[in-house]
DNA sequence: TGTATACATGTTATATTATAACATTTCAAG
DNA sequence: CTTGAAATGTTATAATATAACATGTATACA
């Protein structure tokens, strides 16, 4: 199954543009059902709602910002809760961990076995997950030239998405579809 | 005045390789101080203290481990005794922030206006600070292509250091000079 | 079908990391 | 000196994350 029909991956990545966002969530939580089921992992009801809370928009939520997203659906309110199913995806390559904002993201590129790299814009907090490899290869290169070997690579920039170039400064939290 | 004169420096980085460490340390505090002098900036006794602590070692110390050594030493003992030193020294670009670790780590480039790369062992916790401009230009060329503009970039990788290359799975805390 | 087993969830409690707010001291200019 | 800015110290609390254990649920297979 190609990764193209949803008609809004054509580009590369279209976080920062304006777009209908639902086939992006649809299509990702089918391609993360197809996953587990190959893998023979269970998308159980946590999770499978942990996920759809995140492919909300293209944003990074913090665990606890899930966990009252839960707990208000009726799930445990324990921050466990939260972190389990947080860990799972990001386990099976459903989600990634955005470091520099302690909080998760969906994988935009679910499937595919990626270093992820993120582009994070600092005032209307949208998230896009860039093209890593150009990057991680010149990573790797570092790294041999060390006799070091990656294991796994984090790769995140702050920054100013096209639409806020020009914007005063920064504001607070507000979600991006 | 040249990098090299410290001879340990004359190894794009040589974090990994058996050293006498004396050298890179007593070196970068002198960087420190003609640097902050340069800007009018003071380095107090805490914030030297601070950075001494971070330059034992080529690894990252968390918040709460400089704290207690400040803290053994005379200084004050809460918390943001050593987050302000911590970031007051990241500031300056004498220090960074190794976000997978929640640890600082002192700057091996001081002076140089960098994006930093760094290369963390999983099993001994060595940290090596490598080249980044190759994989600092491969993201802002990613970034460019979506009308980003990057302020600042995190570029870490966890991994096994040349002299841990073979060893069996990984082990507690444990200091490399 | 039953039951054993692994997996998943929920809860309590606590650990770890980080900052807000304010009082006090120190420093450098004028 | 005086004075304002910078630095330090303290109390208190916020935000993030995990350990440990009890309970429930879904499979596998006898
Ligand atoms: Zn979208
Ligand atoms: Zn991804
Ligand atoms: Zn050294
Ligand atoms: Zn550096």
């Amino acid at each position: 199954m190609s990764h193209d029909h949803c008609r809004n991956c054509a580009a590369p990545d279209l976080a920062f543009a304006a777009h209908d966002h639902a086939p992006c969530a649809s299509e990702a939580l089918a391609r993360a059902i197809g996953i587990l089921a190959a893998k023979g992992q269970r998308l159980t009801p946590v999770r499978r709602r942990t996920l759809e809370i995140l492919l909300e928009g293209h944003r990074a939520l913090g665990a606890y910002e899930v966990l009252s997203r839960l707990a208000t659906e009726g799930f445990g309110a324990q921050p466990p809760v939260a972190y389990r199913a947080l860990d799972f995806l990001e386990e099976h390559g459903l989600a990634h961990r955005i470091r520099r904002l302690n909080a998760f993201t969906a994988c935009m590129h679910m499937g595919e076995n990626h270093t992820a790299a993120f582009l994070i814009c600092c005032v209307c907090h949208a998230i896009s997950e860039a093209p890593a490899p150009p990057a991680r290869a010149a990573l790797d290169s570092a790294a041999s030239a060390q006799g070091f070997t990656i294991e796994s690579a984090t790769i995140e920039a702050l920054g100013r998405c096209p639409t806020c170039q020009n914007a005063p400064q920064l504001v607070p939290n507000k979600a991006a579809a």
